[in-house]
RNA sequence: GCCGAGGUAGCUCAGUUGGCAGAGCACAGCCCUGAAAAGGCUGGUGUCGACAGUUCGAUUCUGUCCCUCGGCA
């Protein structure tokens, strides 16, 4: 299906996302199908090449039949952040268009949702160099030593932040650093407040229980495909258990069981669990995004019939969209970020 | 049937020398602007097995009964 160019002008695109497990991977395939355009991941762990089985990215023979964009970017041990991701979807998304063709993002990171449709505040990336020096004094002069040093320069974040909460204590303080400035100021400027694409955003939604039950599956699934093995060769290759990708859901529990702490049992139930607390934070985000269009799907319920829901919604968006003479009159307004 | 141990939060259990019951796990709610599958916060009314007695007051003491698990028959 293509696009006219008078509907490319409004930069329009699809957003599919869910918790964990939901499905949306399977939908999103059928659905690019449908559409002819491409699958473009909005995850931050299937960025890590190595990391497939764990980060249950699509098979080969699933990427064979639709292109995935934005997996496999980095090594396991190279930093990634969501600003990365912005800049790269956001040309991924503008080739689609330059081709006619509508695009899909798909995934379950809701910040990097966030950040793709309504843009990031124009800052630096980590210096980690800076944060590893944070966190030692913390550990020299005590847990709350981080949070006196962001009411000093930041009283208004400071205030904001639990003084528990260290990781984005730290980037406060590393904005400071960097820029002099505090960063809620610079958060305020931003506001969140624009967004450059008209944007349909279809959440796929299933009862708690049977997400759960869901869950449990999938775990299982992914041991059956050999997690454990996964998660030895990434450690094999060197890659710490410190490191931000090996501290995802698996590796981290399989590099527990791996290193004594526990037993192989133990792993697999902190797996579940850990999995089902995910799936509620995402929940907990989604929940506050606006203007998402839920999908109730049924646990029983076919992929087809999810699809063929799916793109009665993306059909309605768009007939929206080429009505709409005036842009604000699209169906998820938008101003043009100048 | 007899002997022993036990019945307290969804689960495992602690505890109350008699004064409106508490931990871990599970679960739920929430926060989030370049680490986000990360990181952080909050939440415990539960016929303390049932009934009766003693007491100002019983989940705690006494009695009877019911149930569970061992052992002996």
């Amino acid at each position: 299906m293509r696009i006219t160019d008078s509907l490319i002008e409004r930069k329009p695109l699809v957003v599919l996302l869910g918790p964990t497990a939901v499905g949306k991977s399977r939908v999103a395939i059928m659905l690019a199908k449908a559409l002819e355009t491409e699958v473009l991941t909005a995850d931050s762990r299937q960025v890590y090449r190595g990391m497939d089985i764990g980060m249950d990215k699509p098979s080969l023979e699933e990427r064979d039949s639709v292109p995935h964009r934005l997996i496999d970017l980095v090594e396991p041990d190279q930093s990634f952040n969501a600003g990365e991701y912005r800049h790269l979807a956001v040309a991924e998304i503008d080739r689609l268009h330059r081709g006619g063709r509508l695009p899909l993002v798909v995934g379950g990171t809701g910040l990097y949702i966030r950040a793709l449709i309504r843009g990031l505040w124009d800052g630096p990336s980590a210096d980690w160099g800076y944060r590893r020096s944070l966190e030692e004094n913390a550990r020299q002069y005590g847990r709350d030593w981080l949070h006196q040093r962001l009411t000093e320069v930041d009283p208004a974040l400071a205030g904001r932040l639990h003084p528990h909460d260290a990781v984005k204590i730290i980037r406060g303080l590393e904005t400071h650093h960097l820029l002099g400035r505090p960063l809620s100021e610079l958060h305020r400027q931003h506001g969140f407040g624009k967004s450059e694409f008209t944007t349909l955003l279809i959440g796929l939604a299933q009862d708690r229980d049977s997400l759960y039950r869901a869950i449990d599956a999938r775990v299982d699934a992914q041991l059956k495909k050999g997690l454990l093995a996964e998660t030895q060769q990434l450690l094999a290759k060197g890659y710490d258990r410190q490191l931000g990708s090996m501290k995802g859901l698996g590796y981290r529990q399989m590099a527990g069981y791996l290193a004594g702490e526990h037993s192989y049992d133990e792993a697999v139930r902190r797996l579940k669990r850990d999995t089902r607390h995910f799936a509620k934070r995402q929940m907990t985000w989604f929940r506050k995004e606006p203007d998402i269009h839920w999908l109730p799907i049924a646990e029983n319920e076919s992929t087809d019939r999810v699809v063929s829901r799916a793109l009665d919604r993306v059909d309605r968006f768009l007939g929206e969209c080429r009505s709409a003479t005036p842009i604000a009159a699209c169906p998820n307004p938008v101003m043009i970020n100048g």
